[in-house]
DNA sequence: CGTATGTTTGAGGACTTTCAACATTAGTGG
DNA sequence: CCACTAATGTTGAAAGTCCTCAAACATACG
């Protein structure tokens, strides 16, 4: 999907990454969101906004796609189903904030050992990840562009965390060996995930 | 409010500047989003989320409190304010989006140019930005914390805006004497505000 | 009118980028 | 299945942007 676009179906990730990205006329490209396995991609539907962003895969990808008419009768029967979309509106919101945060204030090597947790916590809580270890299937220039800095800082700043011992990266595979060194190093604390607990509450 | 309360009423700024932010241990604060006049605080009514952020005024404010009964009979008589309300939090998904790439991508005067014609631009929707003139309360730390620079750095760029005769700031107002031009040295395209053709197509 | 807050300016240093070259990996077609 | 080409990863040196520290100045508030 491109910028400028009418908002189109809503569509569900069913397997890989993609995401959502602005870009400048100098050709810069800054990435604002990541779309991991579970995750909705529009939920306009009825709004006829023009999109102000563009949407791309960054691996292959499984998605699915919700008949537009059929979405809305199930809005209207399943009051649960609405307030997931509502709730997933709200967590994409704190995720954009914390990203505002993680790019302006920290710099590159706790900016990326942040975004690496926030990556963890996320597939963990669909199962993606087992023992700290997780597909990764972005190059550095993708990170580069979700992280607001050059490729080339990227590489340099993972051989950092590398040889920090913690991170290790090989053949689109990351591993964590110790979480809680990474998640201490960057200050990462996963509430305005809102995962765990809000899961629970919305329940009932 | 304060981080880690549970979302409070939901509240209409009617006069004065406010915003929400978050910090860091270390100190550092990032302010997300500023809400002008006419911005509503809280729509998280009914979702018990902890709220991940703060909100503070940046001057003194005048601010109105929807009564939480009321305001949910409300939204299920007028389908109209329901929309309204999603349209906010898309709006404010998109403005966010937009601070990413201002933040991630421009540099310093470009930034700040960018921020100045966003604040105009919503100023002048809801009528409070006169020929290009306006109210500006913030402080160069605060502007420093919505664009993740020092205030020393704010000063010196907005030195140089004013001497390329860009804007001109003085006594807490603020002026743009060459619109065409600030924006053009910005690439500020004011679409993803949403903001004229959208408040069009809700009317009916 | 004094004190706290905000602005302005200088010099030096830190982090990040740029440019460039080279190594490695992945993808494609024979 | 291998060979070849394009894409990605890695490393060095130099330059820029921005930050830090510090001090002087202006402004706002009680």
């Amino acid at each position: 999907m491109a910028e400028g676009d009418y908002a189109a179906r809503t569509r569900i990730i069913l397997d890989g990454w993609a995401c959502r990205w602005k870009g400048l006329p100098n050709g810069q490209r800054q990435i604002t969101e990541l779309l991991l396995p579970g995750d909705i991609c529009h939920a306009h539907s009825g709004m006829l906004l023009r999109s102000d962003h563009s949407i791309a895969t960054l691996s292959t990808c499984i998605i699915a796609e919700a008949d537009p008419t059929e979405l809305t009768a199930l809005l209207k029967q399943r009051p649960m189903v609405r307030q997931a979309l509502r709730w997933s509106s709200l967590q994409t919101n704190s995720i954009l904030r914390t990203a505002l945060v993680n790019n302006g204030l920290r710099q590159a090597d706790q900016r990326l050992a942040h975004f690496i947790c926030e990556i963890w916590a996320r597939l963990q809580s669909v199962g993606l990840a087992k023992d700290g270890a997780f597909s990764w299937p972005l190059t550095q220039i993708d990170v580069g562009e979700i992280a607001s800095m050059t490729s080339v800082h990227v590489n340099r700043t993972l051989g950092k965390l590398r040889r920090d011992g913690l991170i290790t990266l090989h053949k689109r595979r990351m591993s964590l060996p110790d979480m809680a060194r990474l998640a201490e190093s960057c200050d990462f604390r996963p509430d305005y995930l809102h995962l765990k607990a809000e899961l629970g509450s919305s329940d009932p």
